[in-house]
DNA sequence: AAAAACTTTTGCCATTTGGCAAATAATGAA
DNA sequence: TTCATTATTTGCCAAATGGCAAAAGTTTTT
């Protein structure tokens, strides 16, 4: 299969956050590899020390652990024009306790080390950019997840449908339940009263 | 009374993230200010915004919301040694959605918009340094609370103990009580089971 | 010390959610 | 298509948590 992907997403996306000319969109584009995965597939494994960030193009991403009842936890989705990585394991190059999986079939744009490296001593803006982008990353998931707390588990799911209208019917019940904090049968039962 | 603050903690933590000559940390401790609190204090309210950033040097503030129900959400303690700032707002320079208070007396320093600004012009690591902190803030952040979802209340009261040992006993109970996303007769009893 | 204001505990009962296992339904492979 | 596998729903009951209001306990003010 030809894999016809123009990159418009992600450099858009980049330059939400920065200004870059022509010669150094082209760089980006040079230093990003596609990655086609099939639903079910890893980007990467607990364990292992991860070695790319991801950009994706489409599809959604699920990060994920075991918690200490050896429950599968699903911590968070991560959906079209977002990044993927690991930060923790990825900055310390540290084992990830997290592993990453496409929920859906995806076209990733992916940086290995390398890259990034080269990108960011080449690109004056290159940090700054990936620092914005960062941290509204992470304000994101700290806003998300904080008031999930508060409500109960159908509020929670009502919400969930909302941010990702055409994913719940698509996607197992017990990822969605482990990241609603949620047991798959109460799942099932709320699904139900709606 | 007369306040002796030495801002150790502030420079070594500081220099946890980076290297800072002697010129540089002169210029840092000239540029905080001490803010003293008591508890009950607001450091920043909401609706406002936030033109301050502030290390805390003793004691603990709590970030709070109201929610859609009018009650009061506390959607994270900061302790000692950290950072404290609505980082949407005060990037964006947007009112806060949130308020912080001082939950003990507190020992800050305070750190103003300009003063941020003249040592991230002066100062070449001070981006940098201050980019892996907040990252680190970030991340700490999101990593507490989403294993919170998986957890039953019970649980969540023991690990907070754990983390604020000597915490739980000095503040009201329904601080705590919507910071771990119940209520306040709840915790009550589970206090008592335990 | 007494009163007022505020916080925490408790009782009572309703509602929500969980646990487990069996039944159904849906999906994928042979 | 048929079988095997996997995912979802359901029944039954237990456990956890909430809602509300009154009681008990604390702290602050006067």
């Amino acid at each position: 299969m030809t894999i016809f992907v123009t990159m418009d997403k992600l450099i858009n996306y980049l330059l939400e956050f920065g200004q870059l000319n022509q010669q150094q969109i082209d760089l980006i584009k040079r230093k990003a590899q596609v990655l086609e995965l099939n639903k079910g597939d890893y980007f990467s494994e607990a364990g292992k020390i991860p070695k790319q960030v991801a950009f994706i193009e489409k599809g959604i991403l699920r990060v994920c652990y075991y918690n200490s009842n050896g429950d599968e936890i699903t911590k968070y989705f991560i959906d079209e024009n977002n990044f993927a990585v690991d930060i923790n394991s990825f900055n310390q190059k540290i084992p990830s306790s997290e592993y990453v999986q496409a929920v859906t079939d995806c076209t990733l744009l992916v940086f290995s080390t390398e890259s990034l490296n080269d990108l960011s001593a080449t690109i004056i803006q290159w940090d700054g950019i990936i620092y914005k982008i960062t941290e509204k990353a992470l304000v994101e998931k700290v806003n998300k997840l904080s008031p999930m707390l508060a409500e109960d588990a159908k509020t929670r799911y009502l919400n969930f449908l909302e941010k990702f209208p055409n994913l719940a019917n698509r996607i197992p019940l017990s990822y969605l339940a482990s990241y609603l904090g949620i047991t798959q049968s109460s799942l099932s039962r709320i699904r139900k009263s709606i």
